[in-house]
DNA sequence: ATAGATTGCGCAATCGATTGCGCAACTTTT
DNA sequence: AAAAGTTGCGCAATCGATTGCGCAATCTAT
């Protein structure tokens, strides 16, 4: 008895059926007569059968499976992303199961491939930073497993893809900054190989030349490691002694920022104004709390999950292009400033 | 051709040989010969062979599957707990599929009970703060399913449980402010019902009663809801005006707390000292940076995984209790002061 | 009373891969 | 040249659950 886990096999022995009859009494089918129906629950239940849903789905041949690949997990936005996937995910009775590239497009191409393996019904993947190409989920299209890349990107015209308008976003930002008579600011960027950065950083620049507000190479900064923020926000003061704000464009960055800016003895928004796309986690416990264009992770996960979701179930794969919008959320690090604004950043 | 995955079967018409010497020239067995490993080989890459792993695992009696059932994700220590559990076992050639109770017993209950449908190779609980028992853990040890609490546990004997001394952690925290003068403190806790919470208040208070340094009741703070928080914080500035540090036992009770001290010009250290427990991510963006005990979430995730692992690949089911020790990492937030410190917090 | 319909269940194939055992065809030994 | 050993491969069962088809027993209709 013990030793093994108790299978159909089981309890068809003890109530002197076949395993078919069984079956199809814990499954109600209507073939079968209440009164046996209402044998084979009570000797499942003291037997304690527990399904294999490995054998089950080896038949059906799904396995409401949906895999993740992320990057890294960092503790910005991956933690309400996934949140918002998994409670999606949850609600259609699928399972998620998570697994981090490293950043490494060799872990990501393994884990692709696993994927297939394990047959997974569907993919949702953030792409490395190493990713350049997506030849490697050719594999998932010849499996039939639809795929949906999100926030981090290629450009492509063959997978849905969700994101955040992220050039708008970096419009909207400077926007907003010299709406409110910044016209003399830094932008914070991240590693310009990847697609994110290069799109709001494009925005960013558009909205300044759009409106014929100059913006200097030196006003951009581009951090790769986080480790050179410092140096590059030093550099930046330096060489633009009128600057009135900061933008960030992730959350990571912003606390960074946020903090090298506490250590110098500036003050926000007097003496610096800061703007940042984020979560909204970060903002709400810096000081002071930090406007910003909020990216939801928990709707980017949810809404990504939903149509995942959709193309497993109704075996589609049009491919869509769907861009979240963001929200501005006003909390006070911008102050307004009537420009020219010739006070000086407190050195 | 399409609609299909291919194979065993196609791989073995296709060479005109059995599926199961198809079987055993993947798999390299000796009694194939070189020259038919090689055609089945190459056929088995012109045809996009994919194994199934869930056949495979069928007969295999595993799954190579660990299961990680988180009651959230927050953005403080889980996200590196996950990342240095999927590390492990990812090394170890096991998936990682984490899920979510939402803080339900309800919800762990049947999660659980997933972990079994799935036939997962063990099982990781941190538990949802509503789980006052360990019954609904007996389908996993009759399914010979090793499971590893952490973090978040209860009292049990039967359970291995990775965690840190809780109670020390907190002996130590006092021990340190006491040592650098602060013999008026207060200390931000969470919700009592969590053992987690209760251990590290017992360790604060006996280090307190060990050294005849009077600790009352309004020093300490319990905060179920985090916006609870301030309202505390403020009561407990106005009975002890002589405050001159505070500890926070989490990483989430850290920033809060760092986040108020700054909106009510609270200078840290100048006014009041700041300890915490913290996983090392938060301190570090804080202004100025927060000394803390280390409650590294990767070093926890990592010796769970392995722990796990042997568990499963021992098939051993002794009962362990370990302890990881956290490190002091002092970031300058505590300011030594020379006791009876008489100076005032400023208000 | 006999043909036809209905009820309740079992047989056996199936999903894809693995593996113990057996068996021809060769090779080596004596 | 006969006995013994080796090589290379196939047969068929197996993992656990599902399901199309068939079939006996019972019921209904004429």
């Amino acid at each position: 008895m013990a030793g093994h886990r108790v299978t159909l096999k089981d309890i068809a022995k003890t109530v002197g059926l076949s395993m078919a009859t069984v079956s199809r009494a814990l499954a109600d089918h209507p073939d079968i007569s209440g009164e046996t129906k209402e044998r084979v629950r009570e000797v499942a239940q003291a037997l304690g059968y527990i399904p294999n849903y490995r054998a089950r789905y080896l038949r059906a041949k799904h396995s409401r499976l949906v895999a993740l690949i992320v990057p890294e997990m960092n503790m910005f936005f991956m933690p309400s992303m996934i949140t918002g996937i998994n409670r999606v995910v949850q609600q259609n009775d699928y399972s998620l199961i998570v697994f981090q590239s490293d950043n490494s497009i060799v872990q990501e191409r393994r884990l692709v491939a696993y994927c297939t393996h394990l047959s997974a019904d569907g993919v949702l993947l953030v792409l490395s930073s190493e990713t350049t190409d997506l030849q490697h989920l050719d594999v998932l299209h010849e499996s039939h497993i639809p795929v949906v890349l999100l926030d981090k990107t290629i450009e492509t015209v063959k997978h849905t893809t969700i994101t955040i308008d992220d050039q708008e976003a970096g419009r909207e930002a400077a926007d907003y900054l010299i709406d409110h008579g910044h016209t003399r600011c830094i932008g914070v960027f991240g590693d310009q190989r990847q697609r994110i950065s290069a799109l709001r950083l494009k925005g960013f620049r558009r909205a300044h030349s759009d409106r014929l507000i100059p913006l200097a190479e030196t006003q951009i900064l581009r951090v790769t490691i986080i480790d050179e923020l410092e140096e590059q926000l030093e550099r930046a003061f330096a060489a633009h002694p009128d600057l009135t704000a900061i933008f960030t464009m992730t959350d990571e960055l912003l606390v960074h920022t946020h903090h090298l800016l506490s250590r110098r003895g500036t003050r926000i928004p007097d003496d610096v104004s800061l703007l940042a796309i984020s979560d909204g986690q970060a903002p709400a416990f810096l000081h002071p709390n930090v406007t910003h264009l909020r990216h939801a992770g928990i709707e980017v996960g949810e809404r990504t999950a939903h149509i995942l979701i959709g193309m497993i179930e109704h075996n589609s794969d049009a491919m869509m292009d769907v861009r979240i919008r963001t929200t501005l959320v006003e909390l006070g690090s911008v102050a307004t400033r009537t420009p020219p604004a010739k006070r000086r950043a407190k050195r």
